[in-house]
DNA sequence: CTGAAAGCGCTTACAG
DNA sequence: CTGAAAGCGCTTACAG
């Protein structure tokens, strides 16, 4: 069915029912309510094609899901959140969060996974082929820099959800990022309140941006409380469940061991809860536990995990919002925002008796 | 940059970088290279929509994501799979499946979540529209039956997901679904090669076909071995951690207890394991424990679960790939097959000795 | 081997 | 208020 036919049997041009369809001014009640009608009624749909052609925006986005191998700096992107809508944990919330979104902004998401710097290409194409309006990334490292810089710089629209590139102010686009410091302050704070004055960090790898800042805000929070932070507070692990491991064994087989450990990230708890549970400790009587990231799986440790929740949805929903409003807007933006971290408190600390 | 843009810098007409681009024989080889190294060179991609409008495939399916209102049925699509490239569970395994299948054919995958039967409306537009060539339909329930049959009468082509629909074999349609029935069986055959005789059972709902066919995989399998099936092994639950608590305290206080209990899906575990550790037992030494789904937490239970696993990313890449083949055939295809379920082996069985 | 032209199904100034 | 016509950027018979 096009516009044609529905134009013959109303007894109408295709002008009229273009009109109708996009709600043009002048047009009369009566003309109005034939119209949609008809549409209803022969379930007429413009065709989006020969729509997007003649000038009307499509409103499609693309999620690129970045994922290219030698890839490790996903780890903290393990995460659930409870706020949304459906329970089950149909598939990471950052894609469902994009999506519903889009769809809540009256957008079409389409969702491309890149394996390889080859499939690069392809991402290039979806723009040049004015596909989408704009883009959503996700996982962006290095090796897509200058892909994503050219789009920009072609005057496309993108937005980048936890980028690992730091100096990205300058550029015309959307990041929103997590706030790895602000976690680690609320982490170590929470620690402290429950007493600890000893306490000891598993950190993930130093090369990593997030692994940096998290050891930053643990060790600025101690400062601030007076207490010193040596060498022997730090254990420099990974983001891998075996680091975790050693690094809870190291901490707890020293001679003086902490009351409290952080955890980079949730991930390395698995291995410190292992441990811990072979040394024939018990968590928190024994030790008390803080991880970051609220992974799917914390809830379901053995103690139920205290941890750092960063709403990897909300992030993924500012992202989404400010890139569609931008495209509305036929303009660039450059943005720079961080998101809130929040503590999930569960039973992995315990306050320590005076 | 347009066609015709590129023609004139190389001295063609568009008619001939057309050609080129849309592989014609009867090209010199030299106005061939020429041509590409051109595209090369400025970025050139033909627009989608007049390409579409002009005919050619657009190669887009869609991922249709029903969750609506009073939909429990979703229970079994919680899992895991560890085959993916990737192993953070960014999204659900399904989705991934689905976007990766279709990538891998050269297919772009739009994907949009349906949170109300109005939605449904926006479903089939998206079809009207001719936005795409098909879909993949997940966790259909009732509700939208009409909508799917409509399309179908239409000759749209559609794939269904493990869909609750039981006398589907009639339509055009692909239909690939969980082997709930062989998963069963392979679960109570475990037990049974434990030296379990005495086997307990914690159904789903009743009013769900996978609750049903659980069910009655457990009974033939405990019949084919002798072993008679009396009501005091089965209790019956309705797929939550709540059911599973009351289920595993029912058999535990009973006056005769299994050795080994059969729990229809692994959310059910997670109550069962409480009740069980708040009885002073152990898993698997006082009582073997067995799931289904291999969710995504099951490996993080303590014990780790032993569980079945239907392998939703399998069954989703099969109906993709039935799906796109039947687009590039043009031609509906009625077919319905059951995926493999595969028991996964972890702690919370035990042998028995005689 | 390749160009000129029709056509895909819309939208939107332009007339009236 | 509404129709006829141009135009969006391609592809593809049709000629040559």
């Amino acid at each position: 069915m096009r516009s044609e036919d529905l134009a013959k049997i109303l007894g109408l041009s295709r002008s009229t029912i273009s009109r109708v369809i996009n709600n043009y001014p002048d047009i009369p009640q009566v003309t109005r309510d034939k119209v949609w009608k008809a549409i209803e009624e022969y379930n007429y749909a413009p065709n989006a094609s020969a729509r997007k052609l003649a000038g009307v925006k499509n409103k499609m986005i693309a999620i690129i899901l970045l994922d290219i191998k030698d890839n490790e700096d996903l780890h903290h992107i393990k995460t659930t959140d409870h706020t949304l809508i459906h329970e089950n944990p149909f598939f990471s919330p950052i894609v469902t969060a994009v999506i519903d979104q889009a769809n809540k902004m009256d957008y079409y998401a389409l969702v491309s996974i890149v394996y390889s710097k080859n499939d690069l290409k392809k991402v290039r194409n979806i723009f040049h082929q004015k596909l989408i309006d704009g883009a959503v990334f996700v996982g962006t490292q290095e090796a897509e820099n200058d892909l994503i810089f050219d789009l920009i710089a072609q005057k496309h629209l993108v937005a980048m959800i936890d980028t690992s590139e730091v100096n990205n102010a300058n550029h015309n686009a959307i990041y929103i990022n997590a706030d790895n410091y602000e976690g680690s302050v609320k982490a170590v704070s929470y620690l402290l309140e429950l007493g600890h004055t000893s306490v000891g960090i598993i950190t993930g790898n130093l090369n990593k941006l997030s692994a940096i800042e998290r050891l930053v805000g643990f060790k600025s929070t101690l400062k601030k409380q007076g207490i010193d932070v040596t060498e022997h507070m730090i254990y420099e692990g990974d983001f891998t469940e075996a680091s975790g491991y050693e690094g809870a064994k190291h901490f707890l087989t020293a001679s003086n061991p902490p009351t409290a450990i952080f955890v980079s990230n949730d991930t390395m708890v698995v291995g410190a809860y292992k441990a811990i549970s072979e040394l024939g400790l018990r968590v928190p009587q024994d030790i008390s536990i803080i991880g970051f990231d609220n992974s799917f799986f914390s809830p379901y440790l053995n103690p139920p995990l205290t941890t750092i929740d960063i709403s990897f949805s909300g992030i993924a929903k500012r992202a989404t919002t400010l890139l569609i409003e931008s495209i509305e807007q036929e303009q660039q933006r450059g943005i720079v925002e961080k998101a809130n971290a929040t503590l999930v408190e569960r039973e992995s600390c315990q306050r320590l008796k005076k």
